[in-house]
RNA sequence: UGGGGGAUGGUCUAACGGCAAGACAGCGGACUCUGACUCCGCUUAUCGGGGUUCGAAUCCCUGUCCCCCAGCCA
């Protein structure tokens, strides 16, 4: 991929200037960062910010960004989400190179450090169980009290410690704690819980262990043990970064890290937490993890999104410490505008009327040339068929027009995109129900190519496609997969009660230009003036392409309308 | 109520003691064989109160509001 920065002048964000200084100062040669999820699920638009700031840093500081998977918890991990964040990370187009580390890979030296931990006397074996280490825990405002097991001997605990090790204690009857303040004002300085017993198998140790790390342990040793010099993280962990220090200091490890925490991203009309996300699956809400309404990476790139646009919106974004609301306009133009200059421009009709051209000699046929963009002459042109009966957007004839409408009424004169300039003769509707059923035009020959040779001009120009050479087609259309700005903002209401219930529109009955039957799947085009599409990877068939609405083209027209 | 953070137009971000800038949204216009794109113009902001200073979004004091934390989750 393009390794340069996209956006050159931008300045630096408050992390970035850290790190700059921290190279200035002759702190670090290079800054070494790292992304580390949890494989407990597919990575969404919130994990694309931390990639791009992570691997970002990198790239612009010719330096490496380490992929760890951060798996101290077996009960919720499974390899189908490791091999996904990975595709997700490089189809965003971040390499981490040798650089692929595992929590788990550190299970052993991690267990050592424990071991170092008790004999310093800073841990210690506690038999309170979980409600209990709740009720001494204290409250924000009152402090704790120590456990009764807080003064075993040095001894004592490595014993008791290795007998979890060896599967000797019921899950929930011992934890492994660091022996720090129960009167801290931090909470999470209050004795916190090293290791848990979980007879769980791990997805990549199997069964080897009975005992697993706590987040707050590993994370700091792995940042460590990986000599990782920024380790970036959300606000809501600036809490921990004393406990992040003194595990560091405690265990006088070779590197100590500097976290620094930023905001997560927070979108309008969606849900970010993975916890919600898994429940939308899980309960039919949506497809998969891949459905295209939904922001998850996969489902983001199943819709139609590309990386650039994605990497495009995270530089956009910025980096910040303040809790933000980023519009989802703001992601949708940065899809629109970087498919405005990649996307060929097709015509395809989504909801067909039917227009017959009467004066049409009806055994003919012919081709009009278009361009496939009309800015990049680079993109060349191709032919498409005409004939005597075509079909336009049903939305594109009004029998009884308001005044800025410049599209095909009764009387109404229109060009046809790259061919004809039709006017409207005759409407044909059902004679029940009063729907028009057909239009009859007549066309100008003269007009061939879309010119009028005397000059004379049209307001509208309107897509059509050809009945007898039109492919026939699906097309879907994806809302906003809610109805509301903040589906969490109302604690008392269940956010799956805002789901928008028109997410999804299926089209059956569309109607394409021929040359898209050869379409691959993933590639987008433009539908002219309706919006951006991309060849479903998963529905199409050969010769017969299921198209995803990537995102609308802007609307002014509509907007006056409303 | 303890601790940790944060407050700049409708939204996001910049300005690091010296003309409050950019993007998105919005409004108006130009252009147009896409009511797209592009271009031009416009509206809208330093949380309040004090102080330091020739000069404050920036430094100090004070108040207010918002977010996070009481998992053997990450």
């Amino acid at each position: 991929m393009d390794n340069s920065d996209p956006n050159p002048e931008k300045p630096l964000d408050f992390i970035r200037q850290i790190i700059a200084e921290d190279i200035k100062s002759g702190k670090h040669s290079a800054p070494v960062t790292r992304f580390p999820p949890e494989p407990n699920g597919f990575l969404h638009i919130g994990h694309a910010k931390s990639i791009c700031l992570n691997f970002g840093i990198a790239q612009e500081n010719n330096a490496r960004c380490h992929l760890r998977f951060d798996d101290t918890n077996p009960s919720k991990e499974e390899s189908v989400y490791v091999a996904a964040i990975k595709k997700d990370v490089q189809w965003l187009g971040y390499e981490w190179g040798d650089n692929l580390f595992f929590a788990s890979d550190y299970f052993d030296r991690l267990y050592d450090y424990a071991v170092e931990l008790i004999r310093l006397g800073k841990a210690y074996v506690c038999c309170l169980n979980a409600e209990e280490v709740r009720e001494y825990r204290g409250t924000l405002t009152e402090p704790g009290k120590e456990s009764p097991y807080r003064n075993r001997s040095v001894e004592e605990n490595l014993a008791l410690f290795q007998a979890m090790k060896e599967g000797q204690f019921e899950e929930g009857s011992h934890v492994l704690r660091a022996k720090i303040d129960m009167a801290s004002p931090n909470l999470n300085m209050r004795d916190p819980v090293v290791y848990r017993i979980m007879k769980v198998s791990h997805h990549r140790t199997g069964d080897k262990w009975c005992i697993y790390p706590m987040y707050d342990y590993t994370h700091c040793l792995s940042d460590a043990m990986e000599e990782i010099t920024h380790s970036l993280c959300t606000l809501e962990f600036e809490d921990h970064r004393p406990l992040y220090n003194w595990f560091l200091e405690t265990l006088h490890t070779p590197a100590h890290p500097r976290q620094i925490e930023f905001a997560r991203l927070n979108l309008t009309y969606t849900v970010m937490s993975k916890r919600k996300i898994l429940q939308l699956v899980t309960g039919g809400h949506v497809a998969d993890w891949d459905d295209p309404r939904m922001l998850t990476i996969s489902g983001l790139r199943r819709r139609g999104y590309t990386p650039a646009s994605i990497r495009n919106f995270c530089s956009e974004i910025g980096v910040g410490k303040k809790a933000s609301w980023i519009d989802m306009g703001v992601l949708e133009n940065s899809i629109r505008s970087d498919l405005n200059e990649t996307a060929p421009r097709v015509m395809g009709v989504l909801d067909p009327l039917k227009v017959v051209i009467t004066n049409y000699p009806e055994e003919n046929e012919e081709e009009v040339e278009g361009k496939n963009h009309p800015q990049k002459p680079e993109m060349g042109t191709r032919f498409i068929p005409f004939s005597r009966e075509i079909y336009i957007e049903r939305s594109d004839f009004m029998e009884d027009p308001p005044k800025k409408f410049f599209r095909l009424g009764p009387g109404r004169e229109v060009r046809l995109r790259y061919a004809y300039f039709v006017t409207c003769v005759s409407v044909i509707k059902d004679e029940t129900t009063g729907v028009v059923t057909e239009i009859h035009c007549t066309y100008d020959p003269a007009t061939y190519g879309g010119n009028a040779p005397d000059g004379r001009k049209v307001k509208g120009t309107i897509h059509w496609v050809s009945a007898a050479h039109g492919l026939n087609c699906q097309v879907r259309l994806y809302d906003r997969l809610f109805a509301v700005e903040n589906p969490d903002a109302d604690k008392e209401v269940d956010f799956k009660e805002h789901l928008n219930p028109d997410s999804l529109t299926i089209l059956k009955d569309c109607v394409v230009e021929p040359s898209l039957a050869q379409a691959a799947p993933g590639s987008s085009v433009q539908f002219e003036r309706q919006g951006y599409f991309c060849v479903d990877v998963e529905d199409s068939e050969p010769g017969h392409p299921v198209f995803n609405r990537t995102v609308g083209l802007r609307d002014s027209w509509a907007k006056k309308q409303r």
